[in-house]
RNA sequence: GGGCGUUUAGCUCAGCUGGUUCAGAGCAUCUGCCUUACAAGCAGAGGGUCGGCGGUUCGAAUCCGUCAACGCCCACCA
């Protein structure tokens, strides 16, 4: 046995196997007559690396993928990236102003050549990363949300969508980030509790030495009131009809504007109005007219609109205004508050709400196909849970804003004529055709219409993801679409459920008429021991890498696993990895045990001939277990029945009762049949810990080039023996009976024991306990030894002689322990069948169950009293 | 303010339509072992009135009500 170190080594056997793999095509698919199996990658950010969540997430779809493969299925796993529109163009932002370059110094060609630059340097590292990880992509496939097919799908879904009327343009209340300089959609803010200030400030009445005092969490946008609202009903402020108002320190006269919206047990019932900054306000100032005045820059600073503190950024302004207003007597007083501000998911400033003029997807109707599809489970959730958090967001779904100022992403296909008004189409001499129509004017020239400089919101490429990775959007009739679309199962978090998984949905029966996937599988948030999501920018993120240099790749793969129950969030402990890690060396090391055997040509020993149907009764019981979580998406629960089947029934048990004398050779038939185990073991393995699996599988016999355990079956369960599985049951537990009592009588391993046994015990398995316990005999129908320690399985007593080596007091107390015990439940089980009602109206079978408890109970307290008279003897 | 979920051994979790493998698993802990595959190991052991209270039932971790703690999602009260 020797070749073999007697640590599993795993750097020296990832990168060979993953090499092979790659060399011999085996993670590609192409479509045949074989039932497909079709997952695509969430794409991660383009120019992203690895964190835990992805370790998480993609294991998760390895294990699937690399199962269904297994089960004979074409299975096809599609990776890409995303380009990631917000988040890459920040990091460009930010490498360019590092190198003292502003964006607005570049045209927008300059600046694309450095966003493509830095893609080309970042890009597809995290792909890499996944390799190490064992991920079985068909790389051949790899796919961007900005390469070729996908584009082009984007825009044409874009300009079908305008035609059929569900894209429109308009100026609207809309989510503005002051720092990246675009709209966002609704799901791009991020809300969170923060303790501010409630600043109450006196509005004078115009021409009289009265006020009123108005409440806001943000004095600084006064700037921009346009009138005041009380509530009609509100008695307090009857006669401030038709009065005007003076905006403090503005000067501004506006007017009272009375509406029912306004609350009157709030602050004090008077609202300051500012139609330019707040949603509501906004449809205050639609209501009633009223002027709109815009004091911020789109970067928030106060534009000259706001008529004071210009330039200056809004945070600062509020702290200014407050102490100038105070200065001007106009602070009635400041409170400590708590308020839900909103954050822009990707830079993490303040948003603005802003109006202005941007592209909308109607979402009412194109929506509710998508809502049957998850209610009905016609896609699936797991957890179903999610299927609530699902309805409750397409119920009350408002339109999408899709359109980011912004330059890296897909340019909106919208082209502005000279004379006002825009067309859309897929390229810019459809356009200039549409033009011509539109305007009559036949001497236009493309120079003469002006494309939209906007770009599309990066999820309005993502959405589209399962079907143009097989360019189903370009050419719907395609092989390739119709073998892999509807795909199989989803992997993904549920962090983004609605910016992705619901509008893959709608975007899947809009343009296939059918689902995009069959499962989702939500998978839970990483999050470190004392229970922060793992990320970043905390710190507390291990590296990927770092982990798979530690434990290796099926360490850390079988650890994640360990830790994920499917939907729960999952506690990541390094102790997890260390328990794949020693997993690994565990699978090793039974390894280059059956390997170190000599074989010889002898009979098969009784042992082994009840050790290897037990076994094979084991192994299909297992499999039939996994197949059934597998089903449910249960994989730690499935993991852990094949790490049980693995270490404890195969390592611990089976082999120890199948292995030779120390020197002896084994007989060829146990042999042929634990190597045949073994394959079915790692093959059961693979899905999980891919490396290590190969490795071995392919010392275990010859195998031709290409071949790989990759492409094996996973075995499958035939009809189950359970006489053999109950009966060597009982077996283990009268060999774990005489262990005990050598760990309670300290007696070495070594030494020779006889064992009796007093009544009945189903003897065909005696030949394994003899071997296991370390018997010279086992002795049927003997009679009580008062000099023997005892212990009992089921209802049988066994004796282990022990000449002198006993101590009858610590005997007898343990003895009338259990005494007390059986009595007690005696009494238990006998109240039960003493009560009428129990018996009339309990099933058959539990009130016979309760009878076979009551009769073993007797024969147990029988067989003590009788150990207790004979040792007081 | 609405909705959803969780609460079972020190930790992470399983326990489906109530009753004989109903109180479980892994890890951790304790004891003894470097036993000729593995100390990243072997053998043995301890540990929970299933969040609280009330109800339904012959019988509740499991069903119902209620309270509490925690978590998540959604929502335009300045």
């Amino acid at each position: 046995m020797n070749e073999l170190a007697t640590k599993y080594n795993p750097a020296e056997v990832e990168d060979k196997w993953y090499s092979y793999w790659m060399e011999n095509n085996l993670f590609n698919s192409v479509p045949d007559k074989r039932e497909p199996y079709t997952i695509v990658i969430p794409p991660p950010n383009v120019t992203g690396v690895l964190h835990m969540g992805h370790m998480l997430n993609n294991t998760i779809q390895d294990i699937l993928i690399r199962r269904a493969r297994m089960e004979g299925k074409n299975a096809l796993w599609v990776p890409g990236t995303d380009h990631a529109s917000i988040a890459t163009e920040a990091k460009v932002v930010a490498k360019l102003a590092s190198k003292g370059i502003k964006k607005t110094d570049l045209t927008r060609d300059e600046f694309l050549k450095h966003a493509w630059a830095w893609t080309e340097k970042h890009g597809g590292i995290i792909l890499e990363q996944l390799k190490k990880l064992g991920a079985s992509c068909d790389w051949s496939r790899t796919a961007f949300t900005m390469d070729e097919i996908r584009s082009k799908s984007v825009i044409k879904v874009f300009v079908d969508l305008y035609n059929k009327g569900l894209i429109y343009r308009g100026v609207r209340m809309v989510n503005w980030d002051p720092a990246a300089l675009t709209a966002l959609s609704d799901e791009e803010v991020i809300y969170r509790e923060e303790h501010s200030k409630l600043y109450y400030l006196r509005y004078y009445i115009e021409g009289e030495d009265k006020y009123i005092v108005v409440a806001t969490t943000r004095p600084e946008t006064i700037l921009g009131d346009t009138a005041v609202c009380v509530n009609p009903n509100d008695e307090r402020y009857q006669w401030l009809k038709g009065k005007k108002v003076i905006v403090p320190l503005v000067n501004r006269a506006v007017p009272i504007i009375m509406d029912k919206y306004v609350e009157m047990d709030f602050g004090t019932g008077c609202l300051k109005v500012t139609p330019a900054h707040d949603v509501n306000d906004y449809m205050l100032g639609e209501k009633y007219n009223l002027p709109t005045i815009d004091i911020f820059n789109d970067n928030g600073t106060i534009s000259e609109a706001g008529g004071m503190y210009i330039g200056k950024d809004r945070f600062d302004v509020r702290k200014e205004i407050v102490v100038d207003l105070d200065a001007a007597g106009l602070v009635e007083k400041i409170e400590d508050y708590n308020n839900k501000v909103g954050y822009s998911e990707r830079t993490k400033v303040v948003i603005e709400p802003k109006l202005s003029m941007q592209w909308f997807l109607k979402m009412d109707e194109i929506t509710i196909p998508a809502l049957d599809a998850v209610m009905d489970d016609d896609v699936k959730f797991y957890p179903p849970k999610f299927k609530n958090t699902y309805r409750h967001w397409m119920t009350n779904i408002k339109d999408w804003c899709i359109s980011r100022q912004l330059w890296w992403g897909h340019r909106i296909p919208a082209y502005f004529l000279p004379e006002g008004g825009y067309v859309v189409a897929e390229t810019a001499e459809d356009a200039l055709e549409l033009a011509k129509a539109k305007t009559g004017n036949n001497s236009l020239t493309i120079n003469d219409i002006r494309q939209d400089e906007d770009c599309l919101d990066t999820w309005f490429s993502s959405w589209l993801w399962p079907i143009s990775l097989f360019n189903g959007i370009l050419d719907p009739e395609n092989e390739e679409i119709k073998y892999y679309y509807p795909t199989s199962d989803l992997v993904t978090g549920p962090d983004i459920i609605f910016f992705w998984v619901a509008r893959m949905i709608v975007a899947g029966y809009e343009y296939m008429k059918d689902k995009p996937f069959g499962s989702v599988y939500f998978t839970g948030i990483v999050r470190d021991k004392i229970g922060r999501k793992m990320s970043k920018s905390l710190g507390n993120s291990p590296d990927p890498l770092d982990l798979i240099a530690t434990f290796g790749a099926d360490g850390v793969r079988m650890g994640m696993m360990l830790a994920a129950p499917a939907g729960n969030d999952i506690l990541y402990d390094d102790k997890l990895c260390e328990q794949g890690r020693n997993f690994c060396n565990k699978i090793w090391n039974a390894f280059r045990l059956v390997k170190g055997w000599e074989t010889a040509d002898i009979e098969q020993p009784e042992y082994a001939v009840r050790a290897t149907q037990w076994f094979k009764a084991k192994l299909d019981e297992t499999l039939v277990e996994v197949k059934d979580l597998f089903s449910k998406f249960r994989l730690s629960e499935a993991l852990m029945a094949v790490y049980r089947l693995f270490w404890d029934e195969f390592s611990s048990w089976y082999l120890e009762m199948i292995k030779p004398a120390y020197g002896q050779p084994i007989d060829k038939r146990t042999y042929e049949v634990t190597l045949s185990y073994f394959d079915a073991l790692l093959r059961l393995l693979h899905p999980f810990m891919p490396f290590i699996t190969e490795e071995l599988w392919q010392h275990l016999a010859e195998r031709k080039e290409g071949e790989s355990i990759m492409n094996a079956l996973i075995p499958t369960a035939e009809a189950l023996n359970a006489d053999a599985l109950a009966s060597m049951e009982r077996a283990k537990e009268v060999v774990i009976g005489v262990r005990g009592v050598r760990a309670a009588k300290n007696i070495a391993p070594k030494e020779v024991l006889e064992l009796n046994v007093l009544g009945e015990f189903n003897s065909v398995e005696y030949s394994v306990i003899a071997k296991l316990a370390n018997l010279s005999d086992i002795n049927s129908s003997a009679e009580k030894d008062a000099s023997a320690a005892s212990f009992m399985v089921g209802t049988t007593e066994f004796n282990v002689p022990l000449a002198n080596n006993i101590d009858v007091e610590a005997e007898l107390e343990k003895l009338n322990k259990e005494l007390v015990y059986y009595k007690g439940f005696k009494e238990s089980v006998l109240r039960k069948l003493s009560n009428e009602r129990f018996v009339n109206n309990a099933p058959l079978a539990v009130v016979e169950g309760e009878r076979k408890k009551l009769a073993d109970a007797e024969t147990k307290i029988k067989t003590i009293e009788e150990s207790i008279i004979a040792l007081k003897k």
